[in-house]
RNA sequence: GGCAUCAUAGCUCAGUCGGUAGAGCAGAGGACUGAAAAUCCUUGUGUCGCUGGUUCAAUUCCCGCUGGUGCCA
């Protein structure tokens, strides 16, 4: 395992969408004159702000943010990039401490545990018109104790695909301490809920129109929570109240599937936040901190 | 007021020609190496509105009651 220099750490924090997150990556930044480096899939891209909650310009309050925009709404960005990225940094910044925040599992295990990639090659097979059971087959042709489900499309295209069969299993690469926020699941949804009505007060509507009227179709797009609903609302699939409450159920699943995640891949430890109270979480995550250096 | 119709899982509803019931959504759990805010898997016992009757047996048939809806007055 990579151990940088002694005294410099590297924290992740991680947790479901809307915990508080980012507040505390900008209170642990100033504590620890850290640079913090984003490790959301969605936030890496300019021109989606208010639906993908990203931080705002005025308050980063002159701490280095990285990864944040950095691509065109039209590109396609993948964990194979975000990797590349990260570790380049990590590797720039080796005199500084470093906060990884976002939601984004595999983006952070990417980053900080051994996951290897290999250049891909240019003539990629979509397979149109074969069927799940046709790919399956071929899956289980190519590696038969391969254990992608029938049903997940995706996956098999992506496993017929690769060249290499079995990736080795991951270990952590980097030092880091994993810093988890939660909450109890109903004040969780309930703040996932408000925040939603917030977005739209904020102007989510317009943000994602602009981009409608500009006719842009991208992975982002079709992906991101927030705008592949009010894209179907646009285009009159759906009614507004009928987007609204896609976006907030979407949410949701997508918080708990992070559960499942952070739970399951990674080792981390997991702080209860006090909204009454925030300096009272950030204390204890500071002494877990101090413990764990 | 009269007639009709409905009352079943948190929600929307299906169903049982009489043998105590099942889908979708919500909720819960899980998988995860190039779309990851993605993709995929597993998981459904509830006084079948209340009361009485017929019956070996009623959520299912019958009487009444309560509540909702519609039409006629």
């Amino acid at each position: 395992m990579k151990k940088r220099k002694t005294d410099n750490i590297i924290l992740a924090i991680v947790g479901p969408t809307g915990v508080g997150k980012t507040k505390l990556s900008i209170e642990l930044a100033k504590r620890y004159q850290a640079i913090i480096i984003n490790c959301d899939a969605m936030q890496v891209y300019k021109r989606m702000n208010i639906g993908t909650a990203k931080i705002k310009e005025e308050e980063k309050e002159q701490i280095p943010h990285y990864l944040f925009d950095i691509k065109e709404i039209t590109e396609n960005y993948t964990v194979y990039d975000y990797q590349k990225d990260a570790r380049k940094i990590i590797e720039e910044n080796k005199d500084k401490n470093i906060i990884f925040v976002g939601g984004s599992g595999l983006y952070l295990k990417a980053a900080l545990y051994t996951y290897q990639f290999k250049e891909e090659q240019t003539n990629k097979n979509n397979y149109d018109g074969y069927s799940n059971d046709d790919l399956y087959q071929l899956a289980l042709k190519k590696d038969a104790s391969m254990t992608i489900h029938p049903h997940n499309r995706q996956r098999l295209i992506r496993f017929l695909n690769k060249e290499k069969i079995a990736p080795p299993k991951s270990k952590p690469l980097y030092k880091a301490i994993y810093i988890g926020l939660t909450c109890d699941r109903k004040i969780l949804y309930e703040r996932i809920n408000q925040r939603v009505e917030q977005m739209f007060k904020d102007g989510l509507l317009e943000e994602v129109k602009s981009l409608y009227q500009e006719n842009i179709h991208s992975k982002a797009i079709e992906t991101a929570i927030g705008y592949k609903e009010l894209y179907a609302y646009f285009d009159g699939l759906i009614s507004l109240e009928e987007a609204k409450d896609l976006i907030k159920k979407n949410s949701r699943h997508y918080a708990k599937r992070q559960y499942t995640w952070f739970n399951n891949q990674m080792d981390i430890t997991w702080f209860n936040v006090n909204f009454n109270n925030f300096n009272e979480t950030i204390e204890k995550v500071i002494e877990k901190i101090e413990k764990y250096r």
